[in-house]
DNA sequence: TAAAGTAATCGGAATGATTCCGAATTAAAG
DNA sequence: CTTTAATTCGGAATCATTCCGATTACTTTA
């Protein structure tokens, strides 16, 4: 998702236009990869020295349900990026546990989920790969 | 795994024969679903009043790390359940979001994975399937 | 472009789960 | 039974996150 693209939700939704959103966007478009709630605090604070852990951690949660930011969790830590999603089709990733970043699995394993569910009322499902990208890889 | 399982893994790694264990042994082979921390301390808590956080978390912890119980994380919450592989099958599971039952996803997406990831150096996957089991649904 | 109204931010205290630590206790080996 | 090392206790400390009242900054309207 483009930084255009996450006004547009914002604006939508009757968010205002502040300096702090727009430095998390452009910290977000940047990374492109996950990162902890730690990372993002340090690196909004070199653009805005100051800033309140609140104001943070309030767009962080926000973003995060309006489909601006993917959130995960790996070893007890928060996670963060960008929504990969420009292509409009759902797909899961690999993420690298030691840089955070990924490689998309094109595929959906809800496809082929064979036990019958019917009975039960699904509200979302995960599927993850974690690992050594090739950069980070030791051997 | 049955309580008799796990103190086979924990005699094995010299880890000693102690109540608090055996309280919480017997408390994840009751439950058999998925609970939160804050369960398991409210639950252990009756048949020992007086224990220590410090001794509930150390063990789960070291039960978590030696795969005699299985641990998610749900909306920021730590859940513990006994681990479900009496039949050594790798499998998945729905978790219902209410109650934290589970119900066995005989497949895994790791077989359907058609990227390449020999550059990757995979440490490990998840997928789950959350939402309400049949007793919790509210429709 | 000034004023008003409301959202957003700030600063720091409060919260709450988890971990740490030194002292006391307990399990198990000799 | 004694010894020794693991375990537990009790509570303080930590750490990420959230809350809250006061202030600031957007955006709309005139």
């Amino acid at each position: 998702m483009s930084i255009d693209e996450a006004w547009d939700i914002l604006l939508k939704y009757d968010y205002k236009r502040t300096k702090n959103r727009e430095i998390l966007l452009r910290f977000f478009d940047e990374a492109d990869r996950y990162v902890t709630a730690m990372e993002v605090r340090m690196a909004v604070e070199r653009d805005n020295p100051g800033i309140s852990f609140d104001t943070i951690y309030r767009n962080l949660a926000m973003f995060s349900k309006l489909g601006i930011l993917d959130e995960t969790e790996l070893n007890g830590e928060r996670l963060f990026r960008m929504q990969c999603a420009t292509d409009h089709h759902h797909h899961h990733h690999f993420i690298c546990t030691a840089c955070g970043g990924t490689k998309s699995i094109p595929i959906c394993p809800m496809d082929s989920v064979t036990v019958n569910l019917s009975e039960y009322e699904i509200e979302g499902h995960k599927f993850e790969i974690y690992g050594r990208c090739p950069k980070c890889k030791v051997g």
